[in-house]
DNA sequence: CTGAAAGCGCTAACAA
DNA sequence: TTGTTAGCGCTTTCAG
């Protein structure tokens, strides 16, 4: 027997197409009974949507946006990148995405885009913002008007609802605890962790991972606070050089933030990149080149073209009420070394 | 403006639909300047073709094979649940695949299989068998016969045209190699080398490149011949027990292949995991348990369920002709610790 | 509240 | 060699 299809269900219903077509999609003007009739007859013959030939009779277009911060960075740099990449493909799937930029920094600017953005055609948004109350509100306002959302890289744990695509950052400091406590040998000395700046919560969720590993190594290894260097490479400088003044010597460092370009060329500057182990976030042209000449050891990384792709297929989900492949969905904490770098950009 | 239709075509081309199809299809009974005229018209109006109407339109289901070794282990395991997991969601997109079983040591038997499957109403295969001339050929049988095919896990280096779905073995190796060499620390002492056998071009590969990186710790580990096991737990308990009277001591082992369940428990009885730097391939759920317990210290590793959903997608490119996004299908060198260890099974 | 019928973009007989 | 036409599985007016 071939596959039931919305006329094999009418027929088993005893309805017509179009009522089918209302239960379906869940649509008003059927009596309950009528429905419940349908709802039964899909059980009965096992029928399953055609999706596809759905999207091809609504005719439509899905309009998803990403809403990226403003400031740009290699990461950030990158991500557009792939997500222009992607376009080709999701023409095939009845799909537009566009990006939006707006000041990571002022939640309320950020909010006020939100809410622009659910006034106009859109179906779905993907936002990396630090998490706010304006954000988390307007957030939850776009759920109201049935618009998809995900938390994109920046979790939004206080948005109910709101699906997060992106790396575990309790892991990933975890991961670098690990990585830095067997890379020092059996090493004594302390180790510097350097950051843009703690108050976004995956800068904590990383230290935290971070303390949870290096602690038990504590005999050997002497962890300080969070350097902030606030993307001053003045201040970054000053912060390296009094560490390296530290008794015992620094053997490591780790760099949390995933703008680490002006941080780096201190490091380089000093001299001492080669003996010390040097451990940061992302794979970028620069991390790339850092890891080639041995002065960075190793990355943590998320793949970012999976990360787009998830988003999106996380919101085309959400959008079509058609329910995911969990397994593809999961974001994993890559380590990356030069030896198992992969070949493109 | 809309996006152009096969309609928008035909009507700047000057010709029906059906020409239209049939220079889009490539299928024979058009006069070539006919032919020419509707390529322009392509790009001139920028037409491109929606696949998911068109593939409705056919009413036709894409039959693919996995053909996978009879051998079983955890890594085997893992592809077929993946496999399994997988079909749900490609319902959806009108494909069906299916596993096949064959002994994988007998050529022959393996060549055997794939004409049969040549002969049978099959679009598209994946192969994992290991490279023999009677496979070789028999995969130029299936190029022959218009049958897409991909080489999976197994390179198949000598069937020309034949897509590879897998890790860099020589890749892996180096890997293994640089995580050994960092993770003993600063000791001196002899690493151990244990595999199945090293008929397999993999571990050669995966050897190879092992050399290439700890040849450079020369002054610290001495790295002895690969020690095959044949997969008989006497042996390996031999091999392993006289590796541990070397001199200087034994400080790391590399379990080669994936089927390591019997080495390990000898390695087990033997009270040695927790002091020796022991590294393998595959995450399974038993090697799962020896990162949690520590009794492995990283394990390298392929996504087994985007090496599934990879070589589905590049069949399904080759059987229609999109072409799929490459970033999308590289197989990446996964290092996995018991801090980044993904959660699910 | 329910149904009949036209059509989404493409394919595949069947005619011409 | 080319064109006409009836669908594929589903949605969506527009009547009833």
């Amino acid at each position: 027997m071939h596959k039931p299809t919305t006329k094999d269900l009418a027929k088993a219903a005893g309805v017509s197409l179009a009522t089918v077509d209302r239960v379906l999609n869940a649509r008003a003007g059927v009596r309950p009974a009528t429905a419940e009739r349908v709802r039964q007859a899909i059980k009965e013959i096992n029928f399953v949507r055609d999706f596809s030939a759905a999207n091809l009779a609504r005719k439509k277009d899905y309009q998803l946006v990403f809403l990226l911060p403003d400031h740009d960075d290699e990461f950030i740099d990158q991500i557009q990148k792939q997500i222009a990449g992607t376009s080709r493909v999701l023409t095939h799937e009845r799909t537009k995405v566009s990006i939006l930029r707006t000041s990571a920094n002022d939640p309320h600017r950020v909010a006020k885009e939100i809410d622009n953005l659910s006034a106009s055609q859109i179906d779905g948004v993907a936002i990396m913002a630090p998490e706010t109350p304006q954000v988390r509100d307007a957030i939850l306002r776009l759920h109201a008007r049935g618009i998809a959302v995900v938390a994109f890289v920046s979790r939004q744990p206080n948005a109910k609802r709101t699906y997060y695509v992106g790396i575990n950052n309790e892991a990933a400091g975890r991961t670098v605890g690990q990585l830095m406590a067997r890379f020092t040998g059996q090493r004594h000395g302390t180790v510097l962790v350097l950051t843009e700046t703690m108050q976004s919560r995956d800068s904590q969720e990383r230290r935290h991972g971070f303390d949870a590993i290096t602690a038990k190594y504590a005999d050997r290894l002497t962890v300080g606070p969070s350097m902030e260097t606030y993307g001053d490479p003045q201040r970054a400088e000053k912060i390296v050089k009094m560490a390296l003044q530290s008794q015992p010597p620094m053997v490591g460092i780790y760099l949390m933030s995933h703008d680490i370009l002006d941080i780096m060329h201190v490091i380089d500057d000093l001299g001492m990149a080669q003996r010390i182990v040097v451990i940061g976030h992302e794979l970028t042209p620069f991390t790339r080149a850092r890891l080639v000449d041995g002065s960075m050891d190793a990355v943590i990384t998320q793949d970012v073209g999976h990360l787009v792709r998830s988003a999106i297929r996380m919101l085309r989900s959400k959008i079509t009420g058609m329910d995911p492949l969990d397994s593809q969905e999961r974001i994993r904490v890559e380590i990356i070394m030069r030896e198992n770098m992969p070949e493109d950009a």
